[in-house]
DNA sequence: AATGAATGAGTTTTCATTCAT
DNA sequence: AATGAATGAAAACTCATTCAT
């Protein structure tokens, strides 16, 4: 901690002349790391160049900014996680399987990508933050999804306003209960994915029973 | 090397001799304001002190630090969430309507101290923030109390080790859909309140139906 | 640490109403503690008077300001410190004699009133401090003293300037080996009092003797 | 929320791309000069960092921390010191030789080096301050090998524990002595400088003398 | 005689960002 | 493509000191 003199790390050798298209993922990677250790403020620049062995110049010469960089990370950890979501609801399948396919595969990236997952879930509930729009249409996007498959598990017109409220209602407290579980689980393995996906399942589907009138 | 300030600094002549009772919540209410708005870290001192029309000293005087001053607001929050569900459930109803009241008064919370939750909220999702382990333990108290309504409902021993777990993972979910459709409702007032409630209270029938074996 | 509060401090009762006289040596005290411990600058007057039992607008009252307190208890110090060395010295004993019972008399006020001695010892080291001349003139009066015993002791009349300058400075150096081996000898208190006066005595004898042209 | 500073900061467009090498000297003279000038506490940063025409980050990109600069600074002087005297106290000449050499070389450095013995010297007789540790070793390594010099001027192994403890003594004492006459000396220069040292000499003599039994 | 409340002015430290090579 | 050096701006926190009661 003495002398930490701005960018005079070890530099290992033969870091010179990478491409870009090698270092942007590298950057990114390191940089997912440490916002979901310590979150977008907390998480400096400096310590991201130190990690990703690349010097601050360069980061600002590939993402512009730290927030552009936050943004890049988010984006691209949203993007897998609608991609896979998408790739595993087959819309060949059953309403119901598309959407226990679509949970499972969510709770699959919860965990493999724990960083990604932090970050997208953290920035979900910081209102103001240096970006919520952004975000915030990710995650309206992923409920839109998940609205999507309920909706369809039960294939209907929507009733009244009321009612198309309430659909609308359910499906960001499934994928509300889904973050949290899905949080939960991380810390408590002993209940297997396909148990935990079911559960939400079962979630899914009461939530478009009492929508729609029935008990 | 004085001449500073000029005419900056339009501070009323901060009134002096108020009472360590009354400037304490009023100090809370502003920080909550400002930390609900923009975050733990983007929320200075100086500009809490601004808003609430004292010095920063007096601020520290009173709370002693920053993270101090932020774990009072949670708390007091926090505090004020769990004893309004705890009023709220009048341990002589049946446990279906114990359940139905705390979640109704939960939303009754989340809409008139949306500060206090919007804080609480955001908190709960950032992992090795300052605090963590004091919210985390806010947290786990509502998901307990959530928890302890919802066994009840249908009162009988837990059965094996996984359905065990999976009860603890249907309080947490619920919990997840309570915040989720919380937040959604903040910006959809169209869906009564009650009408929100009886979504959550299906959603957590199902999900201890489907916790104890019932599909 | 939390909510430190200003003068919060439980006052233990039957703190008013004591007379001045009682107050001022009492903070002192508590001051010249503080000030040994910490230095002058890092020894604040909240934890003065936290430790004293009193508010600051008191001492503030007594002693108008923190250099002034630091002042007052230097001089108090001081004082009693060259009074103690005149008491000891009497007159009518041999010039050698009154050598040693002054050094013995030191090492006793070292001994003795340690806060005082390195309030006193560590004030004379910087230079350019809150005071200075106050202390410096102090320190001379110390420095003069030996000076005036040391002369003494080989009553002659002082030969050229260059040999009065020489004295002058034997005087000082014997201070200050005076003052070192004070420090150490805090520390190492196997060596008898009177061992160390003796070596002082020897220092300065063959100081003089040196200063005279005397190998 | 800007327009501050008006015409203040007359700073002239502090030359960049000045390499480490050359600015980290640069700042260690500008701290010692206002260390020594006014105490560890009373010079800012601030100060220090207008003075060597530089910003502050890069101070702290440099040391890391006050502190630090504090140590370094006080560590180049020491190491300084240690290191002429060393190279003055030829081993192969007789010991008194040595020990006059050393003195002598001691007397220059703190003639030359007015503000590294200021540091040096004052930090010596601060207890408990930011580093204590760091100095004090610094100051034994002096006494020691004062210390050293001046048993082998009287090449004898040691004989009691008494007269082992008294022999440290007067290697500390010696060392006060010199420099309590070093700060007279310096407001005093018609001693000249060799006589200054030959009064040193004589002492430490007078010293080892009484220490071994001989009066 | 005594105090709770208050503050202006400063302190050290850190951060995102850019220049010059 | 890459970097060492540099900085403006602000952040959290502290202190000696005083007002009003």
């Amino acid at each position: 901690m003495a002398t930490r003199g701005l960018q005079s790390k070890p530099r290992r050798p033969g870091s010179r002349g990478v491409p870009r298209a090698v270092r942007e993922p590298q950057i990114l990677e390191v940089a997912g790391r440490l916002f979901a250790a310590h979150g977008y403020h907390a998480a400096s620049m400096d310590e991201i160049a130190t990690q990703a062995d690349i010097t601050k110049p360069m980061i600002y010469a590939y993402f512009g900014s730290k927030e552009n960089l936050y943004v890049a990370y988010i984006e691209r950890a949203g993007r897998e996680l609608l991609e896979r979501m998408r790739a595993a609801t087959d819309p060949s399948a059953a309403p119901i399987e598309r959407l226990r396919a679509g949970i499972l595969e969510f709770l699959g990236f919860v965990e493999e990508r724990r960083d990604g997952w932090q970050v997208l879930h953290s920035e979900a509930a910081a209102r103001g933050g240096p970006l919520a729009e952004e975000v915030a249409s990710l995650r309206a996007g992923i409920a839109r999804m998940i609205g999507r498959l309920l909706t369809q598990t039960l294939a209907d017109a929507r009733g009244s306003d009321e009612t198309a409220a309430a659909l609308d209602g359910v499906a960001h407290a499934v994928v509300g209960a889904g973050e949290s579980l899905a949080n939960w689980w991380l810390a408590h393995p002993e209940l297997p994915r396909d148990r935990a996906a079911e559960l939400l399942v079962a979630l899914g589907r009461a939530g478009v029973d009492q929508a729609r009138g029935r008990t």
